[in-house]
RNA sequence: GGUGCGUUAGCGAAGUUGGUUAUCGUGCCUCCCUGUCACGGAGGAGAUCACGGGUUCGAGUCCCGUACGCACCGCCA
C-alpha cells in the first residue's frame, strides 16, 4: 500500500498520527529551509511541510509529480479554512517519487488558465481538477440514487444491444460494418426503444437502464453524438403510473443532492405551452407568457398588422414590467436582428412611459389602438411590449426565444430554483416539407390520445399523441409517449406516415410481429442524465458533465477519433473509400 | 447544409490609421528567503503571429481560400 490514509480526510483529532499519503503534487512554496507541497487526490488538499533537517528530499519535486510521503500530523499556526484539511498538516520525514512529470499545459486548479480545446486535448489533466472531478462524482451519486429508488419498486435492470439494427424515422445512425455479412451494417441504438418495449411484450414489467444512446446528428452546448440516458418502461400503467415514478425519482434525487424537497410537477399541454411560451420546453423559472394581440388589430389602421392578419398571420405580444430603462434602442435593434434567426421578419416594440407611449410602433399605431393593447395587456408606466406579427409558428417560436433570451439578460430567473413541467398531448405527426409527408413528432409507437383516434389518418394536423416530455429550467429533461400496444392501431399510424407494407416488413418486421403474441398496455421515458447532471451542477455545458467528450465537429481531441484505419481492415469488411470529390 | 465569432511564447490575453527589436499576465528555469497556503523578491529562457495565396516599398494588422475551435439556425423519431 502506498497510503494509509487520502488527502482529504485528516483533521485536527488525527494530530500527532503517524501518516503515510500518496498523491500529486499540486503546489510547491519554497520558502528558503522550509518547503510547504499542497498534496491532491481524488479526496482532497493537505499540505505536506519539509522543514530545514528535510528540505533536501523535494529539491527536486516539481508539480504534478506522484508522490509518497510519510509523516507526522501537526497543527498548523494559522489554519487556512478554505481547505477541508486546513487546520492540519503533514510534518514529513520520507518522500519517495512514484513518478514524474513534464510542466502541464495548463495550471491544474479550480480555476484554470485554459480555455476547452486543451481541456478536452488534456482531459486527464482536466479531470484532475475540482469542476469536473465534482461533476463526475456527482454523476454517480445519481446513478446510485436511480438504480436504489427504481429497484425498490421492482424494475429490473436489463442491458439492451449496442450493435443493434438501424432505426428508420429517427436520428442518422452511427453505423458499424459487419465482417460476416458483407454489404450490412449494424446500427448503434439511438436509445433502447424498440428492445425496451420488446421486454414488456417479455413480460420484463417493469424494466430501466442506464443506456448509451448514439446519435450521428450535428451537436450543440447541450448535445454530445453519444450521451446516457435513465431508459424506464413500464407495463399495466399509464401517464399516472410514469409521473409518479419519475417523480418518485427525481424528489429522491433533488433531496439527496441538493436537499430539496419541494419540488412541484405542473402539467401544461403542448398547444398551451407554445401558446403561452413559444417553447415546448419553456423554462418557468420565470413567468412573462405572451398574449395574442391578433383580434385586436384585425382591423388595425396600421397596413402591415391589418394585412399580414388577412394573410393568416397572427401577432404575439411580449411584456416585460419595468424594463424601458433598461431596454436601449440599440438593445431594440440586436433584438430584431436576434428574431431573424427564428424566421421572424420584424420586431416591434413599444414602451410606456409617464402615460406615454413610445418606440417602434408609436407613430404606426393610432391612440385608440394602443390604449386598446394598454388595456388588454394591463401596461403600466415603466412597461415594454414587443410584438411579431407572423404565421404562427414563427410567431410563437420567435418571440418565445426572445422571452428566453430577456428573461436570462434581465436577471429575472432565480438561480437558485428548479422549475420541472410536464409537456403532455404533442402532435401526433409534424409534417416534413423535405419529405413532403406527414412523419412521426416523437415515434411512429407513440399511441395517439383516445379523442383523436379518428383523426389519425384523417386529420393528421390536429391528431394530438399521449407523448410527454419532462422540463427542467428551460431544458428538455426527458421525452417518453404511452405506446400503441394492439398492431391494428400501429397499422393505422403507419398508413398515415404512407409507409407501404413492404416498408413496414423490411423496417420493423420483427417488431411488429411481436405486437401479435399478446402486448400489455405499456408506457415509459428516457431521462437525459447529461442535462440533470448539468442542471443539478450548474453548467450549461454538457462537456463539463462528461469524463471524455467530443468537440461540437464530433471529434476527440484527445484521442484523434476518428481516424483512419488500415487497409486490411478494410479488407476485412470489403469496405472502400470513396475518393472525395 | 447555413450564419456569426475566434486562432499571436506552455497557457490566457493586448497589439491603434499597415512601419523598424511583437507587449502584458501567468506558467517554466536559476538564485535569495523559516510559516506559506494565488507566498514574496531578483534575474533568465521561451513566438515560423493557424496554414496557403494575394494587395503593398513594407502585413500580426487589409483581401481571398483552407483547417481547427466555440455558439446558434436547420437537424436531433
Amino acid at each position: 500500500m502506498n497510503r494509509d490514509h487520502t488527502c482529504g480526510e485528516l483533521r485536527k483529532c488525527d494530530a500527532g498520527k503517524h501518516v503515510r499519503l500518496a498523491g500529486w503534487v499540486a503546489k510547491r512554496r519554497n520558502l528558503g529551509s522550509i518547503v510547504f507541497i499542497d498534496l491532491r487526490d481524488r479526496y482532497g488538499i493537505t499540505q505536506l511541510t519539509f522543514d530545514e533537517s528535510h528540505s533536501e528530499l523535494v529539491k527536486d519535486i516539481r508539480n504534478e509529480y506522484v508522490i509518497e510521503v510519510e509523516g507526522t500530523v501537526g497543527i498548523k499556526e494559522t489554519a487556512n479554512p478554505k481547505l477541508e484539511t486546513g487546520e492540519i498538516e503533514v510534518l514529513a520525514e520520507s518522500c519517495k517519487v512514484l513518478s514524474t512529470a513534464k510542466t502541464t499545459p495548463m495550471i491544474i486548479a479550480d480555476e484554470t488558465d485554459a480555455l476547452e480545446d486543451i481541456r478536452l486535448k488534456y482531459r486527464y489533466l482536466d479531470i484532475r481538477r475540482n469542476p469536473i472531478k465534482e461533476k463526475l462524482l456527482l454523476r454517480d451519486k445519481v446513478t446510485t440514487i436511480v438504480r436504489k429508488v427504481l429497484h425498490e419498486d421492482d424494475f429490473v435492470e436489463v442491458e439492451t444491444p449496442i450493435l443493434s439494427k438501424s432505426t428508420p424515422e429517427g436520428a442518422r445512425d452511427y453505423l458499424v460494418p459487419s465482417r460476416l455479412y458483407k454489404g450490412k451494417f449494424y446500427a448503434l441504438p439511438q436509445s433502447p426503444q424498440q428492445y425496451k418495449q420488446l421486454l414488456m411484450i417479455g413480460g420484463m414489467d417493469r424494466y430501466f437502464q442506464i443506456a448509451r444512446c448514439f446519435r450521428d446528428e450535428d451537436l450543440r452546448a447541450d448535445r454530445q453524438p453519444e450521451f446516457t440516458q435513465i431508459d424506464i418502461e413500464m407495463s399495466f400503467a399509464d401517464e399516472e403510473d410514469i409521473f409518479c415514478e419519475v417523480e418518485k425519482v427525481m424528489k429522491a434525487i433533488f433531496k439527496e443532492t441538493k436537499g430539496i424537497d419541494n419540488l412541484q410537477f405542473p402539467r401544461i399541454p403542448y398547444v398551451e405551452a407554445m401558446d403561452l411560451y413559444g417553447s415546448d420546453k419553456p423554462d418557468l423559472r420565470f413567468g412573462n407568457p405572451m398574449c395574442d394581440v391578433t383580434e385586436l388589430f384585425k382591423n388595425s389602421r396600421f397596413a402591415v398588422f391589418k394585412n399580414s392578419i388577412a394573410a393568416g398571420a397572427i401577432i404575439k405580444a411580449l411584456v416585460f414590467k419595468g424594463a424601458s430603462d433598461k431596454l436601449s434602442r440599440k438593445k431594440f435593434d440586436e433584438l430584431t436582428e436576434f428574431v431573424k434567426i427564428y424566421k421572424a421578419k420584424a420586431l416591434a416594440y413599444l414602451k410606456y412611459e409617464n402615460d406615454a407611449f413610445s418606440g417602434s410602433l408609436n407613430n404606426a399605431l393610432p391612440d385608440e389602438e394602443k390604449q386598446a393593447l394598454r388595456d388588454q395587456l394591463g401596461l403600466e408606466n415603466g412597461d415594454v411590449v414587443l410584438m411579431i406579427a407572423d404565421k404562427k409558428s414563427v410567431a410563437q417560436t420567435a418571440l418565445g426565444a426572445v422571452r428566453k433570451k430577456l428573461g436570462e439578460e434581465l436577471g429575472l430567473i432565480n438561480k437558485s430554483k428548479y422549475c420541472f413541467e410536464w409537456i403532455t398531448e404533442f402532435p401526433m405527426y409534424e409534417y416534413s416539407e423535405e419529405e413532403n409527408r406527414w412523419v412521426s413528432a416523437h415515434h411512429p409507437f407513440t399511441a395517439p390520445r383516445d379523442e383523436d383516434v379518428d383523426k389519425l389518418i384523417s386529420d393528421q394536423a390536429n391528431c394530438y399523441s399521449r407523448a410527454y416530455d419532462l422540463v427542467l429550467n428551460g431544458y428538455e429533461l426527458l421525452s417518453g409517449s404511452v405506446r400503441i400496444h394492439n398492431s391494428e392501431m400501429q397499422a393505422k399510424v403507419f398508413d398515415a406516415l404512407g409507409l407501404t407494407k413492404e416498408q413496414i416488413r423490411n423496417k420493423f418486421g420483427f417488431f411488429i410481429e411481436a405486437f401479435d403474441y399478446g402486448a400489455p398496455p405499456h408506457c415509459g421515458v428516457g431521462i437525459g442524465l447529461e442535462r440533470l447532471i448539468m442542471i443539478l451542477s450548474g453548467t450549461d455545458n454538457i462537456k463539463d458533465v462528461v469524463a471524455f467528450p467530443k468537440t461540437a465537429t464530433a471529434y476527440c481531441l484527445m484521442s484523434d477519433a476518428p481516424n483512419t484505419v488500415d487497409q486490411d481492415q478494410l479488407d476485412f469488411l470489403s469496405l472502400e473509400i470513396k475518393k472525395s470529390s
